[in-house]
DNA sequence: TAATTCGGTGAACAAGTGTACGCTCAAAAG
DNA sequence: CTTTTGAGCGTACACTTGTTCACCGAATTA
């Protein structure tokens, strides 16, 4: 067999055990060495046939949870031609996958705000990504300012992901009642960015 | 000597200790009981005299950083009274108490989505005092229905929470632009409340 | 004064950790 | 066919970890 091909299916077994191992109640800087490769059925020095660290892999995890993170926003978007509720419609799209890559939204979550710098740094990277299409969106389909835009997309991240993070305790049903009061306040960001707006109109 | 100041005392130490230890990177579930000791200058076995469990002392430290919170509260209420710009003044003395007492602050921000599932609670139970006071001053102060009035405070929270967590990677000056930010975007949802309030007036 | 309580200690244990080193043996290169 | 390469393995080492146990000695109680 192709030796190439080998190494990365290892590799790829590496990843998958520690994603395993995160689906428990583990962080990535509690991740042991040995735990990845006992859980991925190799020898622990193996491990160092692909990454120099266990932080390496951490860094590789994120990049990974940040894929997913834009397939979330192109599914959403693509749902938005279809249907006119905007907000609902991404709402309902984030929570689905809230429920469905559980594991991959709590290690941005965690990580967000966890022990290392370096994870921090990775995961705000994938999140400004996230606020910068938004901003993007904003300004486009809804002729705001970008200062304005900015500061409304920067919001409703912050509070969608808020919500996320508590969504990740909570049973299907009560995710659902979440979402709803999550839908009304973001409302209250739009209407509110739209009265600055006028506002600004006004005052030129 | 008294005994029981004595004991008070080393554990005021072991506590103090762990606080310095958080002051680092280190999060309280990687904090390790040995490490603890050793700061706190005890011997290993000498923790248990206080605590059964390094998870115990997080837990008492959650409290004591809840208590902070209490108080940061009560230090912007009073600051209100004078002043007459009600969100300038809170999200004020919330950076305030960020630059201050980050250790607590970072405790609390990292432990809200962390790895222990008893802290997480604990701290989430804290954010909820937060958000119910909030909600309270609210609906008496701008005279809200305590249903737009919670959704309100909790959108609010959300936000100046997330922007805490934000902060504590910046800079003093980055630190006070991002306060601007916070400001206006706290004003969105005052105005989005209030013109939703104004809509559920008229429907009735 | 004599007896008891109890906070703090040191030694010891089993279990876990990261990593260095040299070996195998099949794939790749010559 | 021979040589080289390199992924994967086993052993070993030095550490750190949580927890048990019996013990000391001063503060407290009788």
């Amino acid at each position: 067999m192709n030796r190439q091909a080998q190494k990365q299916k290892t590799r790829q077994k590496i990843i998958d055990a520690a994603f395993t191992l995160l689906e428990g109640q583990k962080s990535l800087s509690s991740l042991s060495l040995r735990e990845i490769t006992r859980e991925a059925g190799i020898a622990p020095t193996s491990f160092y046939r692909h990454f120099s660290n266990v932080d390496e892999l951490g860094l590789t995890l994120v990049d990974e949870a940040g894929l997913t993170l834009r397939q979330l926003m192109r599914k959403a978007r693509s749902r938005i031609q279809s249907n006119h509720s905007v907000i609902q419609t991404s709402v309902d799209t984030f929570m689905e996958y809230i429920s469905q890559q559980s594991t991959v939204f709590r290690l941005l979550l965690r990580e967000r705000s966890g022990n290392s710098a370096a994870f921090r740094f990775a995961v705000s990277r994938e999140v400004s990504h996230f606020t910068q299409e938004l901003t993007d969106f904003l300004i486009k389909d809804n002729r705001l300012s970008s200062e304005i835009a900015s500061l409304q997309a920067e919001a409703m991240v912050k509070l969608v992901f808020s919500a996320g993070a508590d969504a990740l305790e909570l049973t299907e049903v009560e995710r659902q009642q979440l979402s709803k009061r999550v839908v009304t306040q973001l409302r209250f960001i739009v209407k509110g960015a739209e009265a600055f707006a006028a506002r600004d109109q006004r005052s030129k």
